[in-house]
DNA sequence: AGGAGAGATTGAACCGGTTCCAAATCATTA
DNA sequence: TAATGATTTGGAACCGGTTCAATCTCTCCT
């Protein structure tokens, strides 16, 4: 089929390939009338030039790659809506690498720096050791990390910990004391590395602040998931003295939490408080309280910092950091505790 | 940095660059010594075979193609996650390719047939005009369509019919015979092109096979979207004779139904009866009775549908329809009306 | 030792574009 | 009309791999 190449249209419209070129690529040192014999016998051809040709000759792609794990989850699927968005105006494709396992991880960071199939990398949530980083940064293509950090690398990112002391606050501020906390698993240095673990200071720090004792007890962690996140709820409110208000690192973990009380008929808000992280869709019409990070915005941010520097390889020297604000997003799943 | 090339190494190790192209592929015919300078040269030099390049001798990219309307989507999120399954054991990457506007859907269909990018398409829920679909056949690359339909290309999909027909005689069967069926514009080309209109299909034949004569005014269509959902259910139930059920054409679109009766107080399912139609992850906790469609499996069998037909040219001439089955999950949210 | 045949190796040609130097054409002016 | 300079144009060389025909090296046998 369209095995038609450059010099078959050269051959055609009996010009040079340098002309044909350069009337594909519209460079001005054409003649009106060679362009127009030249648009003929594309047409004629039903030419179209070699996209990876192209490619090679220019060593330029147009496509950038994005690293992001469990892209299903609603939270990295709202970023890539917002990448997606600076990708299309730029004209530029996305090759998306979805991640699930520690080994893939692996295998990306060993391969993915040569960046030969893309211009730009943006990696999700995933924050890369040091020796991953130096490979990164000397690479041949500049990186930018959103929900992830390292000191040398350009970032999007949030302040987990305040996140975590935001969400803790509002509980106390409402009168709670028994406040749990629930999360993925913190010691995975490959799933969310470090937000749930962040979130957990921020935690604490509240806790410490209103003199509230730290119960080891009202902590839990397991795979993420609605699943996981109900059972963790069932064990504490099963505790002798259970919490009167739990704390999920995230929106997803917290309708497992929801789930849980509804199943043991406890009314939320009245006899349980629950706030969750990230404020994803479906957060508004469960009436979630939550904190809101700007999903959307940091795939837009995190794509147009990538830009900006394969547009000016000096910004790559100097590592940018853009820190999204968080806001308390008050709906109907918290209130002071029974009794208050 | 990567600027090593073969040739580069070829020279270092003392060997023709066929010689380290075979080392690099594993070629047979390599002496044992031979490979072994050579890839002590590889590791020494920190080569790594540039992708385009590699591409373009060999004609062939080991990538596929994906475009996905609405990629946010939950159910084309879904779909996704299957395809990726495939994809990975196959060691192939995924492009992809976000539709939202009509401009942006004939932009691809012009462009992408040439398949230069990738070595077969997946098109999910666009069903392609015959124009359209004679360019993909004659392309160069095999086509699968997923949730999308044409005689000529192979395609995995589900009866839609079938489904609107499900839905609605399972409330027929409960009782009701005030139903209504909300759902996104039918006329548009664009999106989620035909599904609507055939589960309204489904819809009308079982209320006529029931006898039940069809209202007009209970039937409504808007943009895709909770918010959309919610302004509709409200306006069904201002109506004078309200129904006393609501079959919406997507699970989101259920969740603004809900989201309506629990504004005016309405019980779910006493009062108001709501189906969906996707069985999206969420439904689960929602309690939502739906219409289970094989969304993840959709994926999966698209992805290996077209891998086939990547190994095997012939099957691209015949095109092969598989059917997946549909199932009423019957959860909380309907009940025989009230008064039964 | 000489020769046949299998196996290993080389490097030019190719994939399909872009680029750039040199050559050709055109327009302008003396 | 010839000379000069500005535009256009042609096509070889290049991007970095793979492939294949030709050549070289071994082994093994008589």
């Amino acid at each position: 089929m369209s095995e038609v190449t450059i010099r078959d249209v050269a051959k055609a419209a009996g010009v040079g390939v340098g002309t044909v070129s350069r009337v594909i690529n519209n460079h001005p040192s054409v003649r009106e009338a060679t362009r127009k014999k030249v648009e003929e016998a594309i047409k004629a051809l039903n030419y179209h030039p070699h996209t990876i040709a192209r490619q090679l000759s220019l060593g330029k792609t147009s496509n950038i790659g994005v690293v992001a794990p469990f892209f299903i989850r609603p939270a990295s699927v709202e970023r890539l809506r917002g990448v997606e968005t600076i990708l299309a105006e730029h004209k530029y494709d996305l090759i998306l690498y979805n991640v699930e396992t520690k080994e893939r991880r692996d295998e990306l960071f060993e391969t993915l720096p040569r960046g030969d199939m893309f211009d730009g990398l943006l990696i999700f949530t995933l924050s890369p050791s040091d020796e991953v980083a130096e490979r990164l940064v000397n690479g041949p293509i500049p990186v930018v990390l959103v929900d992830a950090s390292h000191p040398r690398i350009s970032r999007v990112i949030i302040d987990d910990v305040q996140g975590g002391y935001m969400a803790t606050k509002h509980l106390i501020d409402l009168g709670h004391e028994r406040i749990a906390y629930i999360s993925d698993i913190l010691e995975s240095p490959f799933e969310h590395v470090g937000a749930s673990t962040l979130r957990y200071q921020g935690y604490q720090q509240a806790l410490q602040e209103a003199g509230i004792p730290l119960r080891p007890e009202y902590y839990r962690q397991d795979q993420h998931g609605v699943l996981q996140a109900r059972k963790m709820a069932h064990d504490l409110l099963s505790l002798p003295q259970p919490p009167t208000a739990i704390f999920a690192a995230s929106d997803t973990q917290a309708i497992g939490v929801l789930q849980a009380a509804q199943e043991r008929g406890l009314a939320v808000p009245e006899q349980l408080s629950i706030i969750g992280f990230d404020d994803i869709e479906i957060a508004e019409y469960l009436k979630l309280t939550t904190i809101h990070q700007p999903l959307f915005t940091s795939g837009v941010e995190g794509a147009a910092l990538l830009f900006q520097c394969m547009e000016d390889p000096a910004r790559r020297r100097q590592p940018t950091e853009i820190l999204l604000p968080l806001r308390l997003v008050e709906r109907a799943t918290t209130a002071p505790p029974a009794g208050m």
